[in-house]
DNA sequence: CTACCATCCTGGTTGC
DNA sequence: TGCAACCAGGATGGTA
């Protein structure tokens, strides 16, 4: 599920847990998630303070002691579970284990195994290529109006694609993608590059407002997605189209028949492979 | 550049 | 009820 949100929701939970604290052990139950795990992975992590998480776009970023950075990464089914005994038995899919000098353990589980772990010296961390062409964080001063229409000047690629294009926005998947194309009245279909001065404004405000609504709840929760605290957040219930295809859309009689842009509520297509929600009579 | 597709993997849901 | 097809929050890489 793990979009910017989500991740955000999961550092906040991890930090007064982990910050401060010295991983004492760590196991590593398969050589490889996403991608081979780097070298003497669990030795590496071993005996290390970690001073300070954050996040980046998607990814988890915990500084060690030691110079090093642990990089993360949730991909679609990613969770990060506390556990609080240590001899409580691991489940399917719990492929890492780090556990703190107070015994509380950390346990990666990811059925998909679409996620990623790594670790990387700090000096080299801006130019890891996972990270090094990100664009801006959405919710930082450098996104705005301005600055989207400048990204997306010149691309014939329709919008919906161009927001899921990390190098341009980092962080929107393909929830927010949608959620936040029909709160700034823009369809998914347009082409990027007519996305410009007051769209592209009203775009902006709507990718930073929906995210930052999002973590208020404590992101969006489907099946028995778990934030690293055990919580469940709540942002799915706001969705305004996401997954809401035939409903009518907030504020709106798109349900209703008739009318000379016909009825039927909230619209699914597929865009690159992707569902794409929205409501045909606000976005235009 | 861009569009489209396959790919990595597992499991839940849908439809015949 | 059984089973196969389809679908899922991400992201890359190859091809045309």
């Amino acid at each position: 599920m793990p979009e910017l949100p989500e991740v955000e929701t999961v550092v906040r939970g991890l930090r007064p847990r982990l910050e401060g604290r010295r991983l004492r052990r760590v196991q590593q139950r398969r050589k490889d998630l996403r991608f081979p795990l780097p070298a003497r992975f669990a030795e590496r992590l071993t005996g290390r303070r970690v001073e300070r998480i954050e996040r980046r776009a998607k990814y988890i970023l915990a500084h060690l002691d030691g110079g090093e950075a642990l990089l993360a990464h949730l991909g679609m089914s990613g969770r990060m579970l506390l556990v609080e005994d240590p001899d409580e038995p691991l489940q399917a899919h719990d492929h890492i284990v780090l556990e703190t000098d107070q015994g509380l353990q950390i346990r990666f589980n990811d059925t998909r195994r679409f996620g990623i772990m790594d670790l990387v010296a700090e000096a080299e961390l801006q130019a890891h290529w996972l990270l090094k062409d990100l664009g801006p964080e959405p919710l930082s001063n450098a996104f705005n109006g301005p600055f989207l229409a400048e990204r997306l000047a010149g691309r014939r690629t329709p919008i919906k694609a161009a927001l899921l294009d990390q190098k341009i926005v980092a962080g929107l998947g393909n929830i927010y993608a949608s959620e936040a194309l029909f709160h700034a009245g823009l369809s998914p279909r347009r082409q990027a590059y007519t996305v410009q001065r007051g769209r592209a404004e009203r775009l902006a405000w709507a990718i930073r407002d929906v995210l930052q609504r999002a973590i208020a709840a404590g992101g969006s929760s489907l099946r028995d997605y778990v934030q690293a605290d055990g919580e469940l957040g709540y942002f799915q219930h706001q969705w305004a189209v996401y997954d809401r295809e035939g409903e009518p859309c907030p504020g709106c009689d798109c349900g209703a028949d008739g009318g000379p842009l016909g009825g039927g509520g909230i619209r699914r297509l597929v865009q690159s492979n992707r569902a794409t929600f929205y409501c045909p009579r606000r976005q235009r």
